[in-house]
DNA sequence: GAACCCTACGTGCCTCTCGG
DNA sequence: CCGAGAGGCACGTAGGGTTC
C-alpha cells in the first residue's frame, strides 16, 4: 500500500473527525472473494468511524481519472462482495470531477479537500462554510427558460433537444443538462424515440407551474440605470412598466426594460449612479426575447421578477395576471 | 454515412476568502 | 477596506457512440 496516500487519508480523517481514525488492512480471506481485476486495482482498508463502519478503497493516481460511471460500477461490485459500504479514496482530482462523483452519489474522500460519504451522512468540502449558492434547490437559468418555454404553451413534445436549443439560443449540451435537471426535480421526463430525445411534461401546465414555483428564481440579475436616446426600444418592457400595461397598476415614472445580461456586457452603456439616466434596465439571466416576441416580457417571468417585492398593489396585479393567464 | 446525443474536458465570469 | 487568488458555476467545443 502506498504509504503516502495512507498517511494523507489518516491525517485528513483525523482533522475532520477530531481524533485518530480506526483503520486496519482488510483480512486476506475477504479479499480473496473479490474478482482479480478489482483486487489488484485498489488497496483496501477497514474503517470504524463514529458514524459507522465502511471500507475505504484506495485508488492509484493512474486510475483516478476514470469516469464516475466506471467508479460507480466497481463500487457496486465491491459493496456486494464485501457486504459493507465502500468509499473511494482518490488523490487530487479536478473539482468538476468531484462534482460529478457527488452527482452520481459515488462516496469518496479526497484527503485534504473533500469528503462525501452520504451513507454516513457526511459531506464536507474545503470551503464548506461557504453559503451554498443556488445549490440544489433552484433551477439553473437555462432550465428555467426551458420550463417557461413549455409553460407558455410552446410545443416541446416530439421536438428534439437540438431544435429546442436552437429555439432558446443555447447549445445542445446546455439543453441536455437542462432536461436532466427537470428530470431530477421530477418536473419532466426525457423520452427517447429512436435517435432523438424529447422532453415530456407529465402534468398539466398549471400543475407544473405550481410544483416548480419554489424552484424558480427571478430572471433579473441586476438593475442598472441607463441613458437611452435612440428611437428604438432597448429591449422589452419589464417590471412595473410591463405590469402597468397588463393591469390597472400605475406605471412607474421611469420606463423599465429587460435585456439579456450577456448582451449588456458586450456594449456597456451603463451610466454612473450619480448621473441621471432616463430608463432602468433589468439585466436578465436568460434572453427574454426567446420567450416572448411582443413588446412585453412573458407574464410568467414577469411574475417571478416581481413576486419578491413588498408592495401590496403589485401583488394584487400579479395575482390578476395569473388568473387571466391561459393555461 | 448522417443525424443526434452524450461524455470528457476547457473556459470565462462571478463570488467568496484572506492577507496586507 | 480592498485586491488577488481560489474555486464553483454555467456554458461551450471536440469527439465518440448509437441509431437509423
Amino acid at each position: 500500500m502506498p504509504m503516502r496516500s495512507l498517511e494523507a487519508l489518516t491525517s485528513y480523517l483525523e482533522q475532520v473527525l477530531g481524533h485518530a481514525p480506526d483503520l486496519s488492512p482488510i483480512s486476506k480471506d475477504r479479499l480473496a472473494a473479490l474478482p482479480l481485476y478489482l483486487r489488484s486495482r485498489y488497496d483496501f482498508l477497514d474503517a470504524r468511524l463514529d458514524q459507522g463502519k465502511i471500507v475505504f478503497a484506495l485508488v492509484s493516481e493512474s486510475d483516478a481519472a476514470d469516469s464516475p460511471s466506471v467508479h460507480a460500477g466497481n463500487l457496486e461490485v465491491l459493496e456486494r462482495v464485501l457486504n459493507k459500504p465502500v468509499a473511494l479514496v482518490l488523490p487530487g482530482i479536478p473539482s468538476y470531477q468531484r462534482n460529478r462523483l457527488v452527482h452520481q452519489r459515488v462516496p469518496f474522500v479526497v484527503p485534504g479537500s473533500q469528503l462525501f460519504l452520504p451513507m454516513l451522512m457526511m459531506d464536507l468540502r474545503e470551503s464548506f462554510q461557504r453559503a451554498p449558492r443556488s445549490s440544489g434547490d433552484t433551477l439553473s437559468a437555462s432550465t428555467q427558460a426551458l420550463l417557461i418555454f413549455y409553460l407558455l404553451g410552446n410545443p416541446v413534445r416530439d421536438v428534439t433537444l437540438n431544435e429546442l436549443a436552437d429555439r432558446l439560443g443555447y447549445s445542445a449540451m446546455t439543453l441536455s443538462n437542462a432536461s436532466r435537471q427537470l428530470e431530477e426535480f421530477e418536473l419532466a421526463k426525457s423520452e427517447r424515440q429512436g435517435r432523438s430525445v424529447s422532453v415530456v411534461f407529465p402534468r398539466s401546465r398549471r400543475r407544473t407551474w405550481q410544483k416548480a414555483l419554489k424552484l424558480m428564481s427571478s430572471p433579473v440579475k441586476r438593475v442598472v440605470r441607463a441613458n437611452w436616446q435612440s428611437s428604438s426600444n432597448p429591449g422589452q418592457k419589464a417590471g412595473t412598466s410591463a405590469l402597468a400595461e397588463m393591469t390597472m397598476l400605475d406605471a412607474s415614472s421611469y420606463a423599465i426594460w429587460a435585456v439579456p445580461a450577456a448582451e449588456w456586457r458586450a456594449d456597456s452603456r451603463e451610466i454612473p449612479e450619480s448621473d441621471r439616466g432616463n430608463i432602468w434596465l433589468e439585466l436578465w439571466k436568460y434572453n427574454p426575447r426567446r420567450l416572448s416576441d411582443g413588446e412585453l416580457v412573458d407574464p410568467l417571468s414577469l411574475y417571478l421578477s416581481l413576486r419578491g417585492t413588498g408592495d401590496e398593489r403589485i401583488h394584487i396585479a400579479l395575482e390578476q395576471i395569473l388568473e387571466e393567464f391561459q393555461w
